[in-house]
DNA sequence: TTTGATGGTGTATTTATTACACATGTAATA
DNA sequence: TATTACATGTGTAATAAATACACCATCAAA
């Protein structure tokens, strides 16, 4: 049943950019390249599609090669196609973000041969990448810009456990300016989607707030009803 | 200083999505295949992505090999790259949607030999369809419904000059849901991004009603503003 | 001239958004 | 133990936006 398709010229990659959320700032994931082209420059972390596998499970995987961590909130948002943007031929990329949980901790295990290294960048302050890099950042900040506002996407680059402050931050440094704390907390409990844990904060050389969680199944129930966060 | 890939053994495509209003119903275009595989099936609109043409400019070209229309506000949406949606070898396609004026008109010439016929059939109404044809189209309908409330496609699906009841049925027709008239009106008004053209239909058998143009100059001006329609 | 079909209009109510300032609690330290 | 530094936590009034709702006007055709 085979048959065979008349070009097999081409090849196609995926392209991650990895968001995190630590000391109030948004960061994403750059590696230092160790192969040709572009050798020495910095990138997005991506990687080839392999035969066997989708475009969702080769994400999760190049993800996973590279920081140790599955279960993580992955989404296609666009694919680059542009006829020169691979020195060496014709690469199609498709281009994924995902919000990491950080936190001084593990993260971030560049094993790979490809990279010599890999750092969090704050976006504000990005060095010139490889290929169309750029761009393909540029895309998926935006994607975020908007996702954030009509989905629940703040709390996966948040602990599981957060203050009221903490999630203003993100919607802050995502959005890019800056909101009034009682608006911003009235309306984010209205939505009954936050549960206090009657917990508070420890470890903090001031006032500890209450902490507080991403009820998924009080969310999930408002399913549909187009909630604007 | 072109080097070798390391997997040369792919190929992608591009798939359209063609939404057109015709007589109060939301419709796409489909093809009905004269090739194998799923030959005599229903499918999208679609063709491999030439070596020399960026992702954009194949769309392009193929919905102009179709329809014989250019210069048509297209978009890319998604990508598919399950590992067995085609069963001849491992195609990733690039769904893109356009938003065509119908009217009466010469539109749709299917010209290659690929494709028999190809019809304009109602959303709500649509034959199975070959590949994962389906599920392309789902999404690319999920995606103009998302986008119709925020960024001012309506107009590209009528004709230059349409009345506010025509405008309205094409909200109710994509978003799927009925739309108070005095409401609607009032709202769409106060963006100040409609000209009334003083002008009237004519060769209706009921009162005419005024005639609009959106005004894509005073909306340009108000970018940045984040309307939603 | 009557009928049928669509065009066109306003107001009151409810809900959401915005603007805005000060007392409280905690740890560090003087 | 008093003071300081710092972030927490809270309410109300004003404005703007969304919603609900019904009738007369106009035109063509019969």
């Amino acid at each position: 049943m085979k048959e065979v398709l008349p070009k097999f010229n081409s090849t196609f990659s995926i392209d991650c950019v990895l968001f995190g959320f630590d000391e109030g700032e948004l960061k994403i994931l750059l590696i230092e390249r160790n192969e040709e082209p572009f050798k020495d420059w910095w990138a997005l972390p991506g990687n080839l599609v392999e035969e066997d596998e989708s475009l969702d499970q080769s994400a999760t995987r190049i993800l996973h090669e590279l920081t140790g961590l599955s279960d993580i909130y992955m989404e296609q948002y666009y694919t680059f196609g542009d006829v020169n943007r691979h020195p060496q031929g014709r690469v199609v990329s498709i281009a994924y973000y995902a919000l990491l949980r950080l936190g001084g901790d593990k993260v971030v295990k560049p094993i790979s041969n490809y990279a010599k290294q890999a750092y969090w960048r704050n976006v504000k302050d990005l060095p010139k990448l490889a290929f169309d890099h750029q761009q393909i950042f540029e895309k998926g900040m935006e994607k975020i810009k908007r996702r954030i506002k009509h989905q629940p996407i703040a709390f996966e680059l948040l602990p599981e456990k957060f203050t009221l402050t903490q999630l203003q931050n993100v919607y802050e440094v995502i959005l890019n300016k800056k909101l009034d704390k009682r608006n911003f907390r009235k309306k984010m409990l209205s939505f009954g989607v936050l549960r206090d844990l009657n917990e508070k904060q420890y470890g903090v050389s001031f006032r500890a707030a209450t902490l507080y969680k991403f009820d998924k199944r009080k969310y999930a129930k408002l399913f549909g009803k187009e909630i604007s966060f």
